[in-house]
DNA sequence: CTCATTATGTAGTAAATTTACAAATATTCA
DNA sequence: TGAATATTTGTAAATTTACTACATAATGAG
């Protein structure tokens, strides 16, 4: 059983690579998606203007042997209470509604990411981390901040971690890197040029450079491994939210996997670690 | 749409009080809920050796216009129960299950959260930041890094906003506050010392105090507002990971919420915020 | 044991879904 | 451009599915 419960978002980010016909049954379904669960084809049909059998081929087109079992699977996604459907927040919002839009917006986008991991660039990081001599995270604006939470992760496995914010900072310390040293870059665009100077730099010396950011994009033409995270900011939005999530959890899955890496016999370190944190806090009465 | 809790308990519970046919039914239902949501009538009335219309006679027992709204509402309630557990990572997975598992409870983690917002505290939180003449968010550790995020997000409604990792000056900047100035103390435990000590420095001000931590810690009753979050970490997990996430979120709800605040005529000033990055990014060819 | 009541199944009907195919539309390449 | 080809879309028939009306069987009361 497959039936992973994100349809609607996966119909949402097909919408453009669908014909005309079966952009209508899309629409029609994504405005009105519990209504669409219970109606025959024939209605589903004629709400969206189509034919009969366009609703039946859509529905094959998105993995469901038919009407039904595509009902089916609709109905489980909705099951869930996510409103699969990324939707920005307006004026006409209140406390009510843009919260959960919201945190919808951000399920929806991890969600997202998951259906198409880049396990093999994955994989790949996660053995360059494994085996820096240094790593050096770097990123800029929003993603600073994600680059200081890798920092917080990645000290762990006994690498010496450095971030900066810094570009000058960041093109010096490209520029003196030597073989074992690690750049990740961390970007949403790919197109800061400050970051993609710095990662060019980089690239001339014998240092391995990672990047978190989009594929086919000026920093990751730079990079040996690029992670590419497909995620949709809505442009239309003036702060951006749900990437730095995205690209967060990959981090963590990194961090996992040089744990796993590393060996059971790691687990003790990764402990010690934990316990050094005990008296900075006041115990649970 | 009031589709019970579980429809499956429903059944249960009723068996006894059902005639002999419907038994079969409730049965065969029972045995094999899944595969009965993708059956017809006639292969679920083979299955319980039952005619047809004892299988439709039980669906409009339980309150189903139909099979096919019978199926429907298993189908739903069988989604909604089963899928929400958290899977720790082990030692035995691989490349192609421990990804997956994260993702899987980084959703978890903001599909639990959004279920149980606080939205009353999230309202005054907003109040207070949209009010405020100074905002400084503090955190430590990996909330640093949330802290951090926080700053980039808020400076953009013209209120000056500060962070800082350095406790020392964190209890400097909390013994010198006033009138206006709100800390905004981010910490999954809320048990920090030196953090909750800073707090208490706070609160002997004028200032107000927001913490995004969890209930009844010292933290949060150090605090005019607590937004309380509801991820349970898992302890045996050597690296936090979900907690963070919620935290962002929370921020990225808090920060939507000023915008609605400053109103329609802002989002020029955003947009200007957003247009002075143009230049340094490589435009897209 | 008979009548009334309830339970269950049969058969037919209506509805819904799918398939096969034809018409229309778009695309390619000379 | 325009013929050839591929793709898309719709029509109509076939098939499957679900429902209704009714008949028969089982159950239980007096």
């Amino acid at each position: 059983m497959t039936s992973e419960p994100n349809l609607l978002a996966v119909i949402q980010r097909q919408l453009s690579e669908l014909n005309k016909s079966e952009a209508k049954v899309a629409k029609a379904i994504l405005d009105a998606p519990e209504e669409a669960t219970r109606s025959s084809i024939a209605s589903l049909a004629a709400a969206a203007g189509v034919s009969e059998p366009s609703v039946n081929r859509f529905c094959k087109r998105f993995g469901a042997s038919g009407f039904p079992d595509f009902k089916l699977q609709l109905a489980t996604s909705l099951a869930s209470g996510v409103r699969y459907v990324s939707r920005a927040v307006e004026f006409s919002d209140d406390i009510n509604t843009f919260p959960t839009k919201l945190f919808d917006n951000a399920i929806n986008a991890l969600m997202t990411a998951k259906e198409e991991l880049p396990l093999k660039a994955i994989a790949r990081a996660v053995d360059q981390i494994a085996q820096a001599r240094r790593v050096y995270f770097f990123g800029l604006g929003t993603s600073a901040a994600v680059a200081r939470d890798a920092e917080h992760k990645f000290f762990r496995f006994n690498v010496p971690v450095f971030t900066h914010e810094d570009p000058l900072m960041q093109r010096m310390l490209a520029a003196s890197a030597g073989v074992g040293d690690l750049f990740f870059f961390i970007s949403h665009t790919g197109r800061t040029k400050v970051l993609v100077e710095a990662a060019e730099i980089a690239r001339q010396t014998e240092a391995s450079i990672v990047s978190l950011t989009a594929e086919g994009s000026p920093l990751a033409d730079k990079s040996h491994c690029c992670i590419n995270v497909k995620v949709e900011e809505d442009t239309e939005q003036y702060l951006p939210m749900t990437s730095r999530l995205v690209q967060l959890v990959i981090l963590d899955v990194l961090a996992a996997g040089v744990t796993l890496r590393r060996g059971e016999g790691f687990t003790p370190h990764l402990a010690r670690i934990k316990d050094s944190l005990k008296d900075t806090r006041f115990q649970t009465s």
